[in-house]
Formats: C-alpha cells, sequence, structure tokens
RNA sequence: AGCCGGGCCCCAUGCAUCGGGGUGCGACGAACCGGGUCAGGUCGGAAGAAGCAGCCCUAAGUCGUUACCUCGAGUGCCGUGGUCAGCCCGGCCCCU
C-alpha cells in the first residue's frame, strides 16, 4: 500500500533540499506536486484540498525549528498532518470493549469485500490478544458463507456458532446469549452483504444491532475498489453507526487513497488493515506510522513487533548454541529459511526500514526474492535427516535425487551448498575473539555482515 | 566256585544344562534402484500428473529373545530300562 505516493512525495521534497528557508513560492511548487501525488493515489480531491490548506498554514506559520533544515520541517508538518488526517494517535486498545462481557463486534461491508475472511483475522487477532472470541454466521442468504466461516473458525482455531435458526436477527440474539452464558467475551457477528446497496439488508442490520446492541460496527471495505468504499463507508455509517474500518486486500493496492478518505468522510477511524489471503495477515491501523512509512522514514516500531510476534525465542536460543559450539548444519539452516520466511516478505520488512527506496527494493527482490528462499528450503527439504546433519554426503548422484524431488536443477543444489559452507565458515570464525574484534572495528566504519541468501 | 543284592563301568532312553541351526516373537532396518501417504518445491492454461524428504508398512539383513522345533555334547551328587565281559562292597550257601 501507499508505493507509488511514497515515491512521489519523496521526490516532491527532494526539491526543498537545498533551500535555506520555507518561501511561499517554493512552497507553492511542492505542495503542487504533493497535491499531484495524492490525487494519483485516489485520494478524495476534497480531503486532498483540505489537507495541503492545513499543511500551508502551517508551513508558513511556523519557525523553522533550531537544527532542521526547511525540508525536515516540512517534513514533519506533512507527518503531523498526515497522522490527522488517517485518525490522528491510535487508541491503547483497538476496540471499544463492553464494560460487561460479552463484547458484540459486528461486522459489515458488501459483498466480495471480504468479511468473513475479516472476522477470522479478527477472532485470531483477539485471541492472541487473551480474549476469547466466538464466530457468529448471520449471513444466511448464502450457505457457503456460513460453511466459509465455520472453516474460518477452525483455522484460527476459535469457536464458531452453530444452530438451526434460520433468522439472522434471532441468531445473533441466540449466540450473544450463549456467549454470556459460556464465556466468549467477544461475539464476532458475520452479517450479510450485498453487491449493491440495498434497503431491505440495511433493514435487517439495523434490527439485528437493535436486537444485539453491538459494541463496535466495524465496515469492511475492499481497498481496491478505492474512492467506491468510502462512498459505501459513508453509506452504512449514516444508517447503522459505524464506530470503525477494516481495509482489506491492501497488498493489491498500491495507492491506498481509501486510508486517507474514510475519516475524512465518516468521523470514524480506520482500525485495522488486512493484507493478504492468510490469517495472519491483519494488522492494526497505526496512522503515525503509516504517516512515517509514506514519507520513507520507515516503521521500526511496526517492525520490531512483527518480529517479536513471529520468531519463535526459545528456537532462536537453541540455533545460538548450536552455532556457538560450531555445529551449523543444513538443517539449522532451513530453520534460518523458515524464520525468514515467517518474518514475512522480504518486500515487507524493506518497506519498514527507513531510506528504503523503490528501486531498493527491486534491487533486493532479484537477489533475495521469497520465491528463491522457497527454493532453497525446498532442497534441504529433499534431503534425508543424514545429509543435512552431514553435507558432505552430497554426491552427485544423491544430487540428482535431491533435484528430481524438489523441481530444481542440480546447480541450483550447488549454490546452496556453496553458501552453506561459506556461512559456517563464517560462524566458525563467530567464535574467534579475535574475529569478534575485527568485525566490531568494521562495523564502526560502517560496513555490515551480508546476508546470507 | 556258585547264588543273591548294591555300587562302579557300559548301552539305550528320559529330564536338566550348555552349544549350533531353524521357527515364532520383539527391536532396528532401503537416500535413490520396494509399497502406501506424499508437506515443501516441480511440471501443467486447467483438469491433473510425476514425485524427494518425512511418516507408516515391507524385503534382505542386524541384534535381542520368558517361547517352540531340531541337531549336537571332554555337561549332570538327575530319573528309567537293559547288559554283565569286567571291577568293588555286602549277604547266603557249598567244599577243603
Amino acid at each position: 500500500m501507499f508505493d507509488s505516493l511514497t515515491q512521489k512525495l519523496s521526490q516532491a521534497m527532494k526539491a526543498l533540499r537545498g533551500q535555506s528557508k520555507l518561501t511561499e513560492s517554493n512552497l507553492e511548487a511542492v505542495l503542487r506536486e504533493v497535491r499531484m501525488a495524492l490525487l494519483e493515489a485516489d485520494v478524495h480531491v476534497s480531503v486532498a484540498r483540505t489537507f495541503l490548506q492545513r499543511v500551508k498554514e502551517k508551513a508558513l506559520g511556523a519557525e523553522v525549528m533550531q537544527g532542521l533544515n526547511p525540508a525536515q520541517a516540512f517534513i514533519d508538518i506533512v507527518h503531523r498532518e498526515l497522522v490527522e488526517i488517517m485518525g490522528g494517535q491510535a487508541p491503547e486498545h483497538p476496540l471499544g470493549f463492553a464494560s460487561r462481557p460479552p463484547t458484540v463486534v459486528m461486522m459489515v461491508g458488501l459483498q466480495g469485500a471480504g468479511k468473513t475472511t475479516t472476522c477470522g483475522k479478527l477472532a485470531l487477532f483477539l485471541k492472541k490478544l487473551g480474549n476469547s472470541p466466538i464466530l457468529v454466521p448471520a449471513d444466511v442468504y448464502r450457505p457457503a458463507a456460513i460453511e466459509q466461516l465455520h472453516i474460518v473458525a477452525k483455522d484460527a482455531g476459535v469457536p464458531s456458532f452453530h444452530t438451526d435458526l434460520r433468522d439472522p436477527v434471532a441468531i445473533c440474539a441466540a449466540a450473544v446469549a450463549e456467549a454470556r452464558l459460556k464465556g466468549w467475551d467477544v461475539v464476532v457477528l458475520d452479517t450479510a452483504g450485498r453487491l449493491h446497496l440495498d434497503e431491505t439488508l440495511m433493514e435487517e442490520l439495523a434490527r439485528i444491532k437493535a436486537a444485539t446492541s453491538p459494541d463496535e460496527i466495524l465496515f469492511v471495505a475492499d481497498a481496491m475498489t478505492g474512492q467506491d468504499a468510502v462512498r459505501s463507508a459513508t453509506a452504512f455509517h449514516e444508517k447503522l453507526g459505524i464506530t470503525g474500518v477494516v481495509l482489506t486486500k491492501t497488498d493489491g493496492d498500491t495507492r491506498g487513497g481509501a486510508a486517507f478518505s474514510i475519516k475524512q468522510a465518516t468521523g470514524q477511524p480506520l482500525k485495522f488493515v488486512g493484507e493478504g489471503e492468510k490469517l495472519e495477515d491483519f494488522q492494526r491501523f497505526h496512522p503515525d506510522r503509516m504517516a512515517q512509512r509514506i514519507l520513507g522514514m520507515g516503521d521500526v516500531l511496526s517492525l520490531i513487533e512483527h518480529a517479536k510476534d513471529r520468531i519463535d525465542e526459545k528456537e532462536a536460543e537453541v540455533m545460538a548454541k548450536r552455532l556457538a559450539r560450531n555445529q551449523f548444519t543444513l538443517e539449522d539452516m532451513r530453520k534460518q529459511f523458515q524464520q525468514v520466511q515467517k518474518m514475512g516478505s522480504m518486500s515487507k520488512i524493506m518497506g519498514m526500514l527507513p531510506g528504503v527506496t523503490k528501486e531498493m527494493k527491486d534491487q533486493m527482490a532479484s537477489a533475495a526474492t521469497d520465491k528463491r528462499v522457497k527454493h532453497l528450503e525446498a532442497i534441504i527439504n529433499s534431503m534425508t535427516p543424514a545429509e543435512r546433519a552431514n553435507h558432505n554426503l552430497l554426491d552427485g548422484k544423491r544430487k540428482r535425487r535431491i533435484s528430481s524431488g524438489c523441481g530444481r536443477p542440480v546447480s541450483e543444489i550447488n549454490q546452496l551448498l556453496k553458501q552453506f559452507v561459506e556461512t559456517k565458515k563464517m560462524m566458525g570464525q563467530m567464535n574467534d575473539p579475535k574475529f569478534m574484534a575485527r568485525m566490531q572495528r568494521m562495523a564502526k566504519m560502517g560496513g555490515g555482515p551480508s546476508l546470507p541468501f
């Protein structure tokens, strides 16, 4: 999301570099560029206009603070305004919880926006936070949707509500009652969707709302529909009074304009974003972090959270011990590959690092694509335990077997082995105190160890 | 000298012990050139296919074994039957 916007903005900012102070004339030029960037990112015209208005006021009024050059000062202002426009500081907890459980969360949205999947993602998210959510299928018009919800619930490891009731309102009411009884503290209602805004549907949703008095009504919007998503969000808000928005399929949308406009249009914050098909691809939306990313400042906080979430500390510890004893094997290498993949795609991580441009990402992609890591893992996956423990076993015949097993050429296996031997050698040197000292000197000089792939 | 009994010896057999072989049982057991299932990866526009590792099973094999069969024995304070040519002990009887 926002890739192209980031690129355009950084280009626009370049114009300010080298300027000693912000003047009305050079500001106008930059703002024009920013405006173009915003509009290209599918930000609504009126939103863009108010945004620029506010940036301009602040920029002209502001004394450039000591130690900051004009470009930095300008970026700071833009950053603050971006945060503001996207919903301000994110609250401590993303959902308003009921004072008395269960908390009822009602998911609404158009058909195809990804409601059901999002329900599962939200449930998994809540589960990780220590809540015990239950999923309730209230889309009685599409049996497939009910089935899908049960499957999603199973994948997320949370219960789903089974019932013979045919009336959505009754189902929801029954589910809430049962949750109170059985101690499920969050009830997630997966309501029906329509292809278009529809009075009957709104009527039904309103009745569900009346029957369950939900604490949160989240509107699920498909990021790829751009301004349409904003329009329907507004419509739903008028009828139902939504309390937040979930933007899905953001991985397929590089413009991201919808994220800007939602807060403006509905007055309700964008609370979550879903990136892909996997249940883990679901995050809170942090306006400040997102603003930093848009401005190419990186999002180290999210990166750290991301890493913490995925890396198994115990496993890392065991690995470290093995490395210390210089027992690094192909099996360990495989685990590293898995860790790398758990971290998410390389490009995702790169996006969170400060100062990484699009070109750098592409460059990295050629050297270390996710696909490449997958292939290397597949190669090791095709080896016997003995081979993983002792790579010297691998002769031509075995390599041929592995090659046909993983569908990669023998040459790629050889590349992997070469890499492995080199990594192992490096690991061995790590234990050498002299080497460590040298590394530290190198680090001071700005160099760093290259990644093992 | 004869008769009787016992022991040794000898023969057969049983049992036990030990050893060999086989069966059964258990464990392990095939990188690929066995089977099943095939994650990942591969191929395919798709349907789908091939398929490495793993896991499960199974060969050959290795190890173990309270079991069973079989062959054997510088084995046995063991049992049963036989033999008596011999040796030893005891008893009876006969003759001088």
